[in-house]
DNA sequence: ATGCCCGGAACGTCCGGA
């Protein structure tokens, strides 16, 4: 069971690469992120013929998400719980295949002295509620997506110039680590916790792909039933280096049969 | 020190992104 993430900023504009990695890559799963559109503008005729059921949650011109699977999609969930003023679209859940996925998109929160900041840490602590709550389940789930945390200063292409960035505050690393302290498992750093460089976003300015100026962000977290049966994580750098390519790459994580 | 590049909305130029 192989289960992917991509913040693809607009699937209108990235529909020609998300299909022909879809073909390609063939996720079991493939959660996505920054769609971009109202859930009637979503192209479920293209990614329904690739043999996908869909399940989005969008907005108009910001953030949406979406869950893509090969398996029926049930009990599907919209929006956390916590904030009945948080109109935005940043949070989808279902059942499929015996697991519960999720696709989420944290907001990013710069600049940190303005509003946006504490609506990240709050969306962020309404996130560690609601899987604390999953956690009483012990069933399998995953919880992926555009974190928007560099967890650590191994996680950004230049810790000291990104201090102070929201990626990168105390506050927000702080909340990952909540996450990671409930039990749950940061699929690609267990598998792969000596490895350097490891990004999944390049920012479009400055050359920053060309020069390998990169930031992990987008993240597996894994309920201790997923990590149990979690055998490979891997990021695929390719779709960065296309033509009109989003400014994140797919990263995926392989479960064994339950 | 600031902007660089993108997409969306809209048709000039700004907002949001990270």
């Amino acid at each position: 069971m192989r289960i992917a993430t991509w913040n693809v900023n607009s699937i209108k504009a990235r529909l020609p690469n998300v299909v022909a990695w879809l073909r390609t890559a063939s996720p079991d799963i493939c959660l996505l992120q920054e769609l971009k559109c109202v859930d009637d503008a979503f192209p479920a005729l293209e990614i329904g013929e690739l043999g996908y059921n869909i399940a989005t949650h969008g907005q108009k011109t910001y953030n949406g998400v979406a869950i893509l699977s090969k398996t029926p999609l049930e009990d599907v969930r919209r929006g956390l719980d916590g904030d009945e003023s948080d109109i935005q679209s940043r949070y989808i859940e279902a059942v499929t295949g015996g697991i519960r996925v999720a696709s989420i998109y944290l907001p990013n929160g710069n600049p940190v002295e303005t509003e946006k900041f504490p609506y990240k840490l709050g969306f962020f602590d309404r996130l560690v509620k609601h899987a604390r709550a999953m956690l009483r389940h012990e069933e399998v789930f995953v919880l992926a997506g555009d974190y928007n945390v560099c967890p650590t200063d191994a996680d950004v292409y230049d810790p000291i110039g990104w201090a102070n960035d929201a990626l990168c505050r105390p506050e927000s690393r702080a909340l990952f680590r909540t996450m990671i302290n409930l039990g749950l498992t940061d699929a690609y750093r267990a598998l792969h916790p000596n490895v350097e460089r490891a990004w999944t976003f390049w920012d479009y300015q400055a050359g920053a792909w060309q020069r390998d100026r990169g930031l992990r962000i987008d993240h597996l977290l894994l309920s201790p039933q997923a990590a149990d049966r979690l055998q490979a994580c891997e990021i695929d750098k390719e779709p960065r280096g296309r033509d009109k390519a989003s400014d994140h790459t797919p990263i995926w994580c392989e479960l064994a049969p339950g």
